[in-house]
DNA sequence: AATGTGCACAACCGCAATTTG
DNA sequence: GCAAATTGCGGTTGTGCACAT
């Protein structure tokens, strides 16, 4: 019985890639282009499992990647988006250009992680966690302390947004072009720059168009989404109206006209 | 110089989601 | 609609290096 192994493991090299295997695997996939990885060590004459291959190019020889020297930036922007999305490291990465998940995982759990635990010096523990809170709490009650998804406890899906596992329903949204506010703010502090409003013109999912209206780069709200018909907005809890069931939501990407939300 | 220890990072593993036939 | 194949993700492990003893 047991699971059926994803390639055979005779015959297969392991552990770490030599230089002539990376060039073989970035001339490939060069000529080739990426996908179809359970075959492409056939085809490409790579003594290795197609999963192998996937991780060492999309984790080390894909252009564009950045190795090492994570700046101060990048580590409090981590931390941030640590707070917000938990363990979701594909999506952490995804805020990060030139980074990738395995790194911001490994960054994480070697220095970061112990930092914001307050195990190793530089910064404090306090600092990290007021870093974390100040972009988390809006939708958590304030009597509740911030949290980590490194915490054991599963949070509850009614007061944070942290979640332990990805889920992949990221949905690029066409949405109209950033406006002045809308007066439908639900008395949203005019001066909370980093918050949004959506409003959402219609439903159902297939047809989804939203006005949006934003200066800032993220949005993390979680929500019951309640009604049926009408316009629907986004209040300082992060409450949809406008549709039905549990939400939540990231503000992924602003890019141009269209904005990216990963939905959970 | 030899050995032990801790850390950082690359790679592997298993599971779940998604795609394909 | 279903099963198999593929892809993506996060957790974990193995290994090499630096430093301490």
């Amino acid at each position: 019985m047991g699971r059926k192994p994803c390639c055979p493991k005779e015959g297969l090299n392991r552990g770490a890639w030599t230089a002539m295997e990376d060039d073989i695997l970035v001339s490939y996939i060069r000529k080739h282009g990426e996908g179809k990885w359970g075959s492409l060590p056939k085809r490409a004459g790579l003594k290795r499992c197609g999963k192998s291959c996937r991780l060492r190019w999309l984790n080390y020889l894909r252009p564009g990647i950045k190795r090492g020297n994570i700046s101060d930036d990048e580590e409090e922007l981590i931390i941030r988006l640590h707070g917000l999305l938990g363990n979701r490291w594909s999506l952490i990465a995804g805020r990060l250009p030139g980074r990738t998940d395995n790194e911001i995982k490994n960054y994480w759990n070697t220095t970061l992680g112990k930092k914001v635990r307050g195990e190793v010096g530089g910064h404090s523990r306090q600092h990290h966690q007021a870093t974390a809170a100040s972009t988390v709490v809006r939708s958590r009650p304030s009597s509740e302390p911030a949290r980590t998804s490194s915490d054991a406890a599963p949070p509850s899906p009614d007061t944070s947004p942290v979640r332990t596992k990805a889920l992949r329903c990221t949905a690029r949204l066409p949405v109209a072009p950033p406006r002045a506010a809308s007066p439908a703010s639900h008395g949203r502090p005019p001066d909370d720059a980093e918050a949004a409003e959506v409003r959402q013109d219609h439903l159902p999912e297939d047809d989804m168009s939203i006005d949006l209206d934003f200066d800032m780069c993220e949005l993390s709200f979680l929500s019951p989404w309640r009604g049926q018909d009408g316009d629907g907005v986004v209040g300082p809890s992060g409450q949809f109206v406008g549709g039905e069931g549990d939400m939540e939501a990231l503000l992924l990407e602003p890019a141009g006209d269209d904005v990216e939300f990963a939905w959970f």
